[in-house]
DNA sequence: GCTACACTTCGTCATGTGGCGAATTGACGA
DNA sequence: TCGTCAATTCGCCACATGACGAAGTGTAGC
């Protein structure tokens, strides 16, 4: 019953329909994730988390970046199915179809450039430094 | 995008997958669901619109009851694959043969027994009509 | 009509989930 | 050894979800 609570509960998140569907054109970094969605690291970070414990996606670990592929014949035996699943009219919808024109896109800049640059667009990719927030010291509990 | 969403959203909750594994046994009233499950009237019946609006089930009045019962070939078109992803592993999970168990039993109660179980009026208990329910014809359309 | 009752809807509460920014971790390169 | 940086974890907030009891809805039978 849990392994098909998980799988259902990680592939029914929009977000993680998402990156389900970015991640069938073959493994991704978490960068190139984040840059397709366009959310924030964390929680990019998260859903991916969450795919891995239900045992729909692997990770694997490439010099300073992670690749994330999808893992159909995983440990959750559920993990086939549904993402069979992922292959019917969703290949259709339009948002996914949007996702796939942007990871185009992405996937022609190299990662060094790209996650140099924040989710939102690899504008600045001239700025040399960008205004990143100090971490200021504070008190642990 | 929606449909996949909801469909797995709905089988993804360990009640309501409980409940569509009982479904699999041929429709059921409410009360009935009710009575394997153990949980109040109002949370039965939210869990059962919850899976008639991700199109799973499919409910028809019979008389003073409503009958709920697979839509594996309803107007959601993830509906067949997930009814059959719960074919899988999950015959050999102890709830559900736990709840297998208690529905041979509760089958075996007459509907109007079954149902007058929580008011302390016992007067029309007595009633010798209606044993059981099953698909008989249908007079409302 | 009226009542009984199976079921649903409403109101409420506790918990779970998704989002972000900040801080931490871990691998690479100087 | 130290800084850099991709990625994760932590803390927090807003909102969704599951549970219940109470009240409402609709049908059968008097």
């Amino acid at each position: 019953m849990r392994d098909f609570e998980l799988a259902l509960k990680a592939a029914g998140d929009p977000t993680r329909t998402r990156i389900l569907k970015l991640l069938e054109g073959g493994g991704l970094c978490v960068c190139q994730v984040q840059a397709v969605l366009g959310l924030a690291p964390s929680t990019v970070s998260k859903h991916l988390a969450i795919l891995k414990t239900a045992g729909l996606v692997e990770d694997q670990r490439d010099g300073k970046w992670i690749e994330y592929a999808l893992a159909p014949e995983g440990r959750n035996p559920y993990a086939k199915s549904v993402l069979a699943m992922l292959r019917g009219p969703l290949d259709r919808d339009p948002a996914v179809a949007a996702d796939r024109k942007r990871l185009r896109e992405i996937k022609a800049i190299p990662l060094m450039e790209l996650c140099a640059a924040t989710p939102a667009r690899a504008k600045a990719m001239t700025l040399p430094n960008r205004n990143r927030p100090r971490r200021k010291e504070r008190p642990r509990a």
